[in-house]
Order: structure tokens, then C-alpha cells, then sequence
DNA sequence: CAATTTTTGGCAATCGCTTGTCATTGTCGT
DNA sequence: ACGACAATGACAAGCGATTGCCAAAAATTG
């Protein structure tokens, strides 16, 4: 009797019980399970069947301790509810997913410090993380790397394996069709200070204006939020600029609400480009002008580069850097210049 | 010399460095840091100072291995990208990562299948778990159920505790309105056929209907993604209605852009309502009359009923059902019934 | 057919922490 | 001042896997 207590009835199987049901040692289940090649394929199929019937998963708490990785991937975005970040999580789950990965989802609520808190806190049970438009300083940034496995979104290639999305580039393409419109009077209308896209985008903009001859106007920062939309627009509005590109959609959508509450037409009166392509820029009111990029397949490309560097015997030569592409989608919020 | 290489310098603190730095065994340590009332103050802050010392953090591996709880708490949602779930996922995430829980959002991608295995593939590395409208059969459901804590949203309370949003109540207000409106062909535009909340909302349609002595118009089912907005659309233009409830926002949006496509005006030949006042219903065109509710409240209220169930001494008489109040936002897609 | 190499599978140590048990110490009541 | 009792901290046994090492078996070779 006391045998059959040994093992309570619910309790969930262990490694121990399958390699009892399949007459072998457990050092062989372990090898069977996650090392294939290492046993015959007989006992191995045994040794599934077994598992099956128990409807043994093993404990990867325990499998962690032992092995010293987690299997685990910790994702940080700096806003869980923005929806650019959504594409970018999708890409990320679906990647880790399929090579076996867990995927970690961290709001890092805007905050360096709590991106930083998490990196601390997780480096034991991550085996890795995807920085997605990081707010750290490069200064941490380069600390974080240092202690662990790390590949960032949007951020500047030289600390640490980063996918960029090129934002600069379609900055450029921006200004042309707004220019092709007769606008000449165009105001940047930048995000976060900390955010380094921002910065790039703000410099592809001064440069391709200067280049152009054009005067360069600009209000900002702004939190890359449509409630701040309304200040964005005023700030806008008063430099007299014809035309904004604006840091994001988001903040696009938020001016594109204010502008037409203060009955300044879009784009009759001003015309408005924003960034990402979000969810939400085809149905605004009026659908946005942005620059679009494969945002999901950042994601994807991101995990890519960080497993590559985790399992360097799947290789491919892990890459330091990956541009996406970005191009200009046109939709109604840009128009002809007003007459002056 | 032997002695200095043991402990390479790479390495993450242990238990074991702490102890020994503050001169008291692991055990202490161990429940200086997780059950402080065990251990003499000053001890524990003798401890406490030489962890900080460390930069020591405890590994959750190790941790979940020997206390068998994991601290951690799954989240299934059926699409990540469904705007829907962001505030769900919000309020999660807080209340969890206040009460020092780590959350794990799954993407089930509207697929009972991989909710099931997920459900259990995932049934030793997290405490608990939180289904989003689960589209798992009330059996699947029971079963789950019976093997781990779980707290559902939006399902029926008799299988497991539950937080619903008292969606077929604002059916009833909406409906209200648009009857005020003039309105008398009145269409329901289905969602998921496994959607259990879709269920109540087209029941609650019908009896309404029925009680107010109306034709009851119906469509559907349809995926609740705007990309099926334009058969919905169709669909229910070929009732004959002159208003639409639809079963969510997602799918109202894709209408809205159908039927300005198609030209028929929105709200003066088509009035439509959405249901759960998700991003992007304010800014679409015509914003969208639809029915709010505090969701990431009953993301938060969902842990929480999940939380005192694990944690049976923090109390708070665990309940089985909480309501979330709704009420209908009208904007500026519902207007007066066309004349005859 | 003996000798050698390759496969295969078992033993046992180990990962870092929690926790039941127990010995030691200090505090009281009488 | 002595025994009872509470408070404190140490010992050591796990938790469930992985993995280095080794021996037995099988396959290959000369």
C-alpha cells in the first residue's frame, strides 16, 4: 500500500515514470525526448509511446535548472497597447513559437528604467531578449548587451544586433511628394526624445529640407500617443506650415481629430504624413498618408538574428544589422498646397 | 587557486554566495527573502544588504522547481492583434505584475486546437491561467478547468469562475436607440460561431426583437476582423435592414469602409453600431456609435478572482462571477431611419 | 575470428532553491 | 534559578530534469 502512495494519483507525471513504463533509464528518456539522434530509433519510439500514454510534458522549470536555458525569449516594447508594437509581437511570437520558443511579453510602459528593471530581473529566466524601439541609453544599452544575448528594433546598429526600420529613407520620400504638391512650408512633428528613431527621422528630415533649400520647421517632442495629438496639431498649425510629417501615426491620428474639431481641412488645408502604417491609418478620417514597412517581418528577422546567436550551431552567419524596407503609402491626407 | 576557479567570475550569484557573504546558511536566505517574518531583523537586513551587494536574483528555475509554483500566470487570447485584447492584456499585466507575477500571453489565433494545447503544454510552467474568450467547448472547458486554476472572460460562469461584459444588456440599450431613431428593420451581424459572447448577444437580440414585436433580421457568421466588413456589409444590405448591431468593432469598421465604397451613406441610409469601443472606433469614419465597457478592469478583476483562488490565505471570499457594466457610446454612425 | 571502433543506455552528480526537522539560544514564569 | 517555551538558524533531503562518464553490446575491420 505504501508504494501506491508514493506516487499520488494527480499528480503530474514525471521523467521518472515514463522511463519506468518504457524499461529504461531515465538519463535515456531525457536523451530520447530533446537529443533524437542519440538513441535507437526503437527505444525511442517506445519511449514516446510511453510518454504519450502517460501525457507527459516535462517540466521546464526543471529542464532549465539543469540545463541552464530557459527556452524562453523576453520581448520588450515600450507600449503593449500601440498598435505598432502588435506587428512587431505577432512576428516575434510566431518565430519563437515555431523554433520552440516562449515568448515573454514586457510593457515597458515608456520607461528606461523599467526596461532596464526588467533586464535585471530576467536575465536568469530568459535566454535572451528583443528590444523593440529600446528607451535606454546607450550607455545601458551597451551594459545590458554585455550581460546577455540581445537584438534591438530601431536602434542604432553599433552596440548591439539591431533591425531598422527605415524610416529615414521614406522621411525622403515624403518630402518629395509633399513638394510634388507645391508645399513648401513643411513642419516635422517629432516623438519621444529618448526614442532613437525619432532622432533619425528628425535628421533625414533637416537634411533632405536643407538639401531641398526649404526652411525647416519643427515643434516637439510629443508622446507618441493620440491624446497628444491635439497639442501636436496647435504646435503645427502655428508655425504656418502647409504640410507635417509627423513622428507616428498615432500622433497623426490624434492631429487629424483636433484639425478637423478647429475646422482646418485635411488635406485642403493642411496635409499630414505619418509613420508605420498602423492599424487604424486606413480608417481615420481622412485615411492617412504614412510610410509602410514589413513591421511583422522585423519581428521575425529580429528573433532570427537573436536564436542564431543563442544556437551558433544553427548558423547562419548571425548579421549585426537588417534594414526593412519602408515606402510611402498614399492615402487622402495630403493634397495640393493651399493657395497662399 | 582551485577554490577561485570553482566560482568563475561570469557567473550569476547564488543563494549559496549570499549566504556565505553574510555569514548564515542558504536556508536562512532563502527565507529572509521570501518569508521575512521567519527571520531576525537584522539578520534579514544583514542578508537583504549582502544580496544587493551581489546584484543577486533569485532564479526562478530553481525556485519553481522546488516550491512548485512557478509565479507565473497564462493569458489566452484568441487574437493578439484584435484591439480588443490590448486593454484585456493591460489590466492583466498590471494587477499580475503587482502581485509579482510574470505573465505569459499566448495567441490561440481564434483556433480551439491550440488553445487545448496550449492549455496543456503549458500545465507545469504556469500557476494558472486566464482564457479570453475561450473557444474551447464547454466540455474541453470542464476538463481544463478540472485540472488547473483558471479564470475565463466572456464565457458561461457555470463551467468556471468568470468575468463577463454585460454586452447583451447594452444589445438592449442599443437597440433602444435606434427603435427611438425610427428604426424597425434591424439586422444582427454575427460573429464566431464558437463565440460564446456572440451567442448571448444574438440571444439577447432576439428576445428583444421579439419583444418589441420587430422582424428579426440576422447575418453571419462572420470572422470579427474588418476584412470581413465588406461581406458583412453586403450581406446585411441585402436584408433590407436600415441598422445594423454588429458583433463587434473590428467587423463594424470593415462594414463602414464597404458601404462608403459601395456609396450608401452611413448613418442616413445605414445606421450601424459596434460593440466593445475599441481603438480606432472614435477616429473612423463616421465614428462609431458602439458599446463601451471598462475592459482592462476586467482584465484586472479576472487576476484578481484568479490570484485569490491560488492563493487561498489572501482570501477575499473567491467568487465565481463578476459583471462588467456596459453602456452604449453613441457617435456618429447611427442617425434617423431613412423615410419609406 | 579476434581486435577495434561505434552505438547505445545506465549511473550518478548536479543545477539553485525550498522546506521539514531539529538543535541551539534567549526569555519567562514561578 | 530551573524547566518550559518561543525564536532563530543550520542541516539535509528533495524538486525533475540534463549530461559527463563509463560499460556493455553491436557493428566494423583486418
Amino acid at each position: 500500500m505504501a508504494e501506491l502512495q508514493l506516487r499520488s494519483p494527480g499528480r503530474q507525471p514525471t521523467i521518472r515514470d515514463v522511463a519506468e513504463l518504457a524499461g529504461v533509464a531515465t538519463s535515456t528518456v531525457s536523451r530520447a525526448l530533446s537529443n533524437p539522434g542519440r538513441v535507437n530509433r526503437v527505444t525511442r519510439e517506445r519511449i514516446e509511446e510511453a510518454a504519450a500514454q502517460l501525457n507527459y510534458i516535462p517540466s521546464s522549470q526543471a529542464r532549465g535548472l539543469s540545463s541552464g536555458r530557459t527556452q524562453t525569449v523576453a520581448v520588450l516594447v515600450p507600449d503593449i497597447t500601440n498598435p505598432f508594437y502588435f506587428d512587431i509581437i505577432r512576428g516575434t511570437q510566431h518565430q519563437l513559437k515555431a523554433a520552440g520558443y516562449t515568448q515573454l511579453l514586457v510593457d515597458t510602459e515608456e520607461s528606461a528604467e523599467m526596461e532596464a528593471d526588467a533586464l535585471q530581473k530576467m536575465r536568469r529566466s530568459a535566454d535572451g531578449f528583443i528590444l523593440a524601439a529600446s528607451r535606454l541609453t546607450d550607455a545601458q544599452l551597451a551594459e545590458a548587451a554585455a550581460q546577455q544575448p540581445l537584438v534591438t528594433i530601431n536602434r542604432a546598429p553599433a552596440i548591439a544586433p539591431t533591425v531598422v526600420i527605415d524610416t529615414p529613407s521614406a522621411i525622403i520620400q515624403a518630402l518629395e511628394h509633399l513638394v510634388s504638391l507645391g508645399h513648401t512650408r513643411i513642419c516635422f512633428v517629432g516623438g519621444p526624445a529618448t526614442s532613437w528613431s525619432n532622432a533619425k527621422r528628425w535628421q533625414a528630415f533637416q537634411e533632405e529640407t536643407a538639401e531641398r533649400k526649404l526652411t525647416t520647421f519643427s515643434v516637439g517632442p510629443f508622446p507618441p500617443k493620440t491624446t497628444s495629438g491635439a497639442a501636436a496639431a496647435d504646435a503645427a498649425v502655428h508655425t504656418g506650415a502647409t504640410a507635417c510629417i509627423v513622428f507616428n501615426d498615432l500622433l497623426a491620428i490624434g492631429m487629424l481629430q483636433r484639425l478637423r474639431e478647429r475646422g482646418i481641412r485635411v488635406p485642403e488645408d493642411m496635409s499630414i504624413v505619418g509613420c508605420d502604417d498602423i492599424f487604424g491609418a486606413d480608417f481615420c478620417n481622412p485615411p492617412l498618408t504614412t510610410m509602410a514597412s514589413p513591421i511583422e517581418q522585423a519581428g521575425r528577422v529580429a528573433v532570427s538574428m537573436l536564436l542564431s546567436s543563442l544556437n551558433p550551431q544553427y548558423g547562419g552567419t548571425s548579421r549585426r544589422l537588417a534594414v526593412m524596407p519602408t515606402h510611402l503609402t498614399v492615402r487622402a491626407s495630403t493634397g495640393a498646397a493651399p493657395e497662399r
